[in-house]
DNA sequence: ACGATCCTTCGGTCCTCGCCGAAGCACCCG
DNA sequence: CGGGTGCTTCGGCGAGGACCGAAGGATCGT
């Protein structure tokens, strides 16, 4: 009667509002101490903690205790990607058609989601690299071809170094805001970290929005520049 | 303090083992009524009927009336992919490491998530349209390419038919199994249908298990068309 | 060494919710 | 129009667990 894993008790894990709310507040990617998500939650201290063994007991949160200090952060990016996709489900379902805060807008349009960029922008990146062809589809995994590595290359991301390590380079992740995925895996966060290097953009305190300056959005809209054939022909020749 | 979706609404609706068991079932795509999927959850008739009236208040499930008996499903197809995301999660966490029953390969090798194919074959499957270029990566979606729809419509399939529905065509799904995605969407549904109209494979009733014929799996390893001389140089240049 | 800060454990209260048996509708059949 | 079947509602029981205040480690600063 009971087959394949048990959705049980993960869901039941996030389904008490205050763990909920702890978990949506680690989606930010940075790491909080305990305190930090009593308050995020809306519950006191002790009860805080006491969620928190629970989520670690259940293997969706780690801990790296420094100091006085505990952080907390989520076990793995894969967890991040599913409370994505359980966000998703629930935009559709909720009854009370989400009522949206004055922060909403914001958080759709650009976002972190755990180390890689949501939202409107993080969705328009991912279209724009299948459309120069810098990403494909190959076997049910994403891949970087090779005129998208020269890309990368030329606005200073290595993806050979990023092969080095076992973690995926490319994954996708279903956004929940645009409900069309978006670029997670180490290419994901390397592409987010150039975006706050460049002072394109920076991250509210406190929040999971980040903030692009009109002059970054503009550079960021038609980033990785495309190719010229040109470049390409050096490149090969180089090589 | 919260943004975004409220996941734990949801996330509780799953977190009770009788209502998962419930969802569970209904993956297989078939609906069920309240009695079945009593049983299905190991509760009597009451708490199941209780449960039923939570999750269709919750907009996970639909129910349709014929005659005396309500037939339960899932409220729609999204609502599978969340689950399959979920028992990802659940697979990778879960302290007993998933005592895995007898029924357990077969699961794993084929089965039915809600209306497409799923396990082994259906990621392969997937893996083998990428691979010939029947389906690519488009602007975070996938797209049928124009020798995938020859292909297609080649062993039955009309795209072009497909394309009428407001349903989109195709969809990746996250195979908790094999942690890859496979094909959803209604060229999905399209495919499973013809490996059932071709006597390929049947379903073992009363679970998601898909068992292929000796003669049905050799004829699908090969399917929908191998790659003619043409597209494979093409390929090899690509490279 | 002392207080201050961070976090956890403990004890106790309260309430939600899962569960069942029995009764009540709704619908089909003879 | 009764009897049978499928499903739901009702009443009551019991357990799990969410919550807080107070007290107990642990660790830093001075």
């Amino acid at each position: 009667m009971k087959h394949g894993p048990n959705i049980a008790t993960v869901s039941a894990l996030a389904g008490d509002p205050a763990r909920a709310n702890i978990l949506t507040a680690l989606i930010g990617g940075q790491a909080l101490t305990a305190n930090e998500l009593a308050l995020e939650a809306g519950v006191t201290a002790p009860t805080a903690s006491g969620h928190l063994a629970r989520l670690l007991d259940g293997g969706l949160v780690a801990v790296a205790k420094q100091g006085r200090h505990r952080y907390y952060r989520l076990a793995n990016p894969d967890i991040a990607a599913a409370l994505e996709s359980l966000m998703t489900i629930a935009e559709l379902t909720d009854r009370p058609r989400t009522r949206l805060g004055p922060k909403d807008p914001a958080l759709r349009r650009a976002r972190v989601c755990y180390d890689h960029l949501a939202g409107e922008l993080g969705v328009a990146l991912f279209a724009r690299l299948c459309d120069t062809n810098a990403i494909a589809l190959s076997g049910g995994d994403i891949r970087v071809t090779p005129s998208g590595e020269a890309q990368f290359f030329r606005v200073g991301i290595d993806v050979g170094a990023l092969r080095q390590a076992k973690r995926p380079i490319c994954r996708s992740c279903l956004d929940w805001s645009e409900r069309t995925p978006h670029l997670a895996g180490s290419l994901g966060t390397a592409l987010l970290n150039h975006i706050f290097a460049a002072g394109w953009a920076t991250r509210l305190p406190g929040t999971r929005i980040v903030r692009f300056t009109p002059a970054g959005e503009r550079a960021f809209a038609s980033w990785p520049a495309a190719v010229g054939p040109i470049e390409m022909a050096e490149r090969a020749s180089a090589a």
